[in-house]
DNA sequence: CATATTTTGTTTGTGTACAAATAGACTGTG
DNA sequence: CACAGTCTATTTGTACACAAACAAAATATG
């Protein structure tokens, strides 16, 4: 036997939160084309901090230091954010949003938390609060 | 105010299971450094198949058809799957574990079943069940 | 004060993940 | 049979995600 039946792959969570990170990821880009969902935490979070270091940005949206480069560059290839060495510690980076990335922000909250609503579709209230309160305790 | 506040990151599912990925990712290459997660999926159902057609294997294990390609790509190329043109059907791509992928992915197996107990340890099983369901719903 | 350590950021390399375009092989229907 | 539509696989391009190695700046500690 080639299936040690212990292992079924359709029963670990790893595959089971694969798939539903697909469908969140499709109903995102159904709704909120412009950016991904990734590039929208990261303006998301600095629009509420209204400016951080690159590195605290990153540890905010659970973006390790290469990644959350890449997701800034990005942004600021299009004006979203701006960046600019902090005199008082060289080594920082500070970010900051630009009037459009605000502005993009405001247009496109109300849509991310429908994507939110929509791939929560299938619970109802108890079970998506549950849901939510369950993968937190998993971090 | 430029924080509407009907959208908290912390709370958007999106996010939230993108956490939970990242410590179960974290978990299964301590346990697991040979291969990848997705990597074991594909070797794991291809092993249970016993053979399949790489677009096959990819539903099968919820990878698109240039994701599937990649990753059959590197377990061939570790000599852990081997593959072949159907001689009836010239377009699809026959797979079959080798030998040493076999030994693999059975020497593997409980180790992949661990992961999933670890990364749902902070969970009593009612809970642990309970959201493999809500989970699944979500697909 | 001097230097060991830590922090921040960059770079490189590997591995998913998906969209879109292409090509060849099959199938169904007229 | 012809050929329109479908299926399988490949290729290209973009975007996370993380490890590891590096450099520069700041801090801690002796």
């Amino acid at each position: 036997m080639d299936k040690p039946d212990q292992y079924v792959l359709e029963r670990q969570v790893g595959f089971v939160m694969r798939r539903a990170v697909q469908r969140h990821i499709a109903i995102f880009s159904a709704l909120i084309p412009e950016m991904t969902p990734t590039q929208f935490a990261a303006l998301a979070k600095l629009c509420e901090l209204g400016q951080a270091s690159q590195n605290e940005l990153g540890r905010l949206t659970a973006m390790d230091v290469a990644t959350i480069k890449g997701v800034v560059d990005r942004l600021r290839a299009r004006s979203l954010i701006s960046s600019a060495p902090l005199e008082s510690d060289k080594r920082r980076l500070m970010l900051t949003p630009t009037r459009q990335g605000r502005a993009l922000y405001r247009k496109y909250a109300p849509q991310a938390a429908e994507v939110t609503r929509q791939t929560l579709a299938p619970l109802d209230d108890g079970e998506r609060r549950q849901l939510l309160q369950l993968l937190e305790r998993l971090t």
